[in-house]
DNA sequence: TTGTAAGCGTTATCAA
DNA sequence: TTGATAACGCTTACAA
């Protein structure tokens, strides 16, 4: 047997009440200059009485505006993406919209069904946390004129309003943070950069940073988020090459600080006493393992949050300029990174 | 300026193809042995010209299904909740419905908003990390009703589908391994527990476990989230009243967890040394903590594949007898419950 | 094999 | 102040 709910229409109301669709629609939407009292007094009984909800879609099909917003996201385990979320989700609260949530599992070709997806549910904006995009997708985009904010990574070739980090900012701010407290030798580790800038650009301005240090060295290092064991090699290796001077690590998100940091444990490798470690993104942990982590904090609600808005005021204007928001990041400077007595 | 998104219509897509929109819908709908090869092919063009996107608004409207899943989750941040959802997610993937998500903070008001916020959407069913509600709310949910399934938790006096832990085993399993291991002082930390049943089962569940030992210690604490003073205090006051004992900390969740570990850094009492430590819900961070944290793991992702799983069911026939499934936990065993030597 | 037309639950236009 | 009535984009009898 099919669950057939007791769909109670815009009719059966105005049969109750005695009255036609228009006048409980203008009720409903609030054109009460237009209603007697009475008859106010009649629809308002007649809902109640009948747990009337007006239908969305329907109302979305006539105007045109469904109050839906849709939210396409790598990876929904991910720490960063929660937090982002809250933000989003409660900038939605805020201006009435509702968020169609999709977990593209860092898969593009989930990520292009979503778009359409989301499309078809006719959203009136989308946020999207980008895996990467082919050629076809964006053009779709590019035609749809459906307004679209990015967060945290751009696409390459496609311009777009996109809220995120100040990357070179915050990647000198751990480079130095490691520089003055004496780290010789730094590793930086992040997953395969492929198609997302964020990590190349991090990785670059490491680099750029560290030019300017030719005293020290600077290492870098790809790993994909499966392979523990090629990690902990990789690790190993780096400190017996380097283990004459001061080394840190500097992970290049916070998925790749827990993987560091377990890698380390397995190692038998204390940060904090041997090596000194620092990675992007805030951790809630951060400060219980071993003598605390030393991160850098994106403001990451703040990121969502700004996110939404500036969606909701491309829908509400398309002809705005391409908006680009960079957040601060902020050191939060923990055991991991340990001074040297002397200095 | 208002965007206005060249939307392409199931018309268009007809007068594009020379034909009337009955074929393009059947088309659409993949009843094809009705249609010429030579109308299929000009259809298919067409659509793929004008980047058609069939109107699910529409489409709903008009078939009385939306292929969309609500999703009320209590706190989006809470890291059960996340794989939770990601199981869900999985499993609307894997169906082809759309979760619509809405996060309540932990507020009943925004509980019951969200509710008839996701009914007006027309969704086909509803999976609900709930919060608690109150008379009027589940009135309407009966009356509505709406395919549902609670995870997690129940809510009192409302009989419904409903996927969880196996509170009661799992709470022998934690006590037991802490007995086991010659702890004499247990206390069991939880949030308020409110209207939330879990939290009062596995209390219970701990009373009932060490009402059959007399000769060990069990206290009980309730603890508000944001008062981190309140619990170390009372913390630091258990563990000098029964300092003499071999003590131990029972987390009812998480977060509580998270919060524990957190006081005994502050109060300087290590886990696994001065202390027994045992939190429900695994946590990726647990190894990495001290001398790792011993967890109770739920299986998470199943709960909420599961719980989709049994809300299609649901809808596909209302008539299902009420059905409760739970899940058993599992001991992951670190070093914060220590072994005594001798035994 | 194809197309016409009615209707899903709203809102908007227009007339009363 | 009110209320028919025609859309919105789609599916589905029913005809042809």
């Amino acid at each position: 047997m099919k669950s057939e709910a007791a769909r109670v229409t815009i009719s059966d109301v105005a049969r109750a009440a005695g009255t036609g669709k228009t006048s409980v629609s203008r009720y409903l939407n609030g054109e009460l200059n237009a209603l007697s009292a009475g008859l106010q007094q009649r629809i308002a009984d007649a809902i109640t009485r009948l747990n009337y909800q007006p239908n969305q879609m329907a109302r979305g099909l006539k105007r045109g505006r469904t109050r839906l917003i849709g939210l396409i996201i790598a990876d929904i385990t991910n720490p960063y993406s929660v937090n982002v979320l809250s933000g989003i989700e409660a900038a939605c609260r805020a201006s009435g919209f509702t968020l169609l949530m999709c977990n593209t599992n860092n898969e593009v070709d989930l990520e292009r069904n979503y778009l359409s997806l989301l499309r078809s549910y006719q959203v009136e904006g989308i946020v999207v946390h980008a895996v990467g995009m082919r050629e076809e997708a964006l053009n779709q985009l590019q035609q749809s004129q459906l307004p679209m904010v990015l967060i945290d990574r751009t696409i390459a070739g496609f311009t777009c309003d996109m809220v995120g980090l100040d990357n070179p900012a915050a990647t000198r701010l751990a480079t130095d943070h490691l520089l003055q407290r004496d780290y010789r030798a730094l590793l930086f580790i992040s997953e395969p950069a492929g198609t997302v800038n964020t990590r190349t650009e991090r990785l670059q301005a490491f680099r750029t940073q560290m030019a300017q240090h030719p005293d020290r060295v600077a290492e870098q290092l790809e790993i994909a988020p499966d392979n523990p064991a090629a990690l902990e090699q990789a690790i190993s290796e780096f400190y017996q090459r380097h283990r004459h001077l001061r080394c840190a690590l500097l992970a290049g998100n916070g998925t790749v600080t827990l993987q560091v940091a377990r890698a380390l444990r397995r190692l038998n490798l204390v940060w904090g006493e041997q090596l000194g470690l620092l990675g992007f993104d805030e951790l809630p942990w951060a400060e219980l393992a071993g003598s605390g982590i030393t991160t850098l904090q994106q403001p990451t609600w703040q990121i969502g949050y700004a996110a939404l808005e500036q969606v909701l005021r491309r829908i509400d204007d398309a002809t705005l300029p391409v908006s680009e928001q960079h957040f601060s990041a902020e050191l939060i400077v923990r055991g991991s990174t340990w001074k040297l007595p002397g200095s």
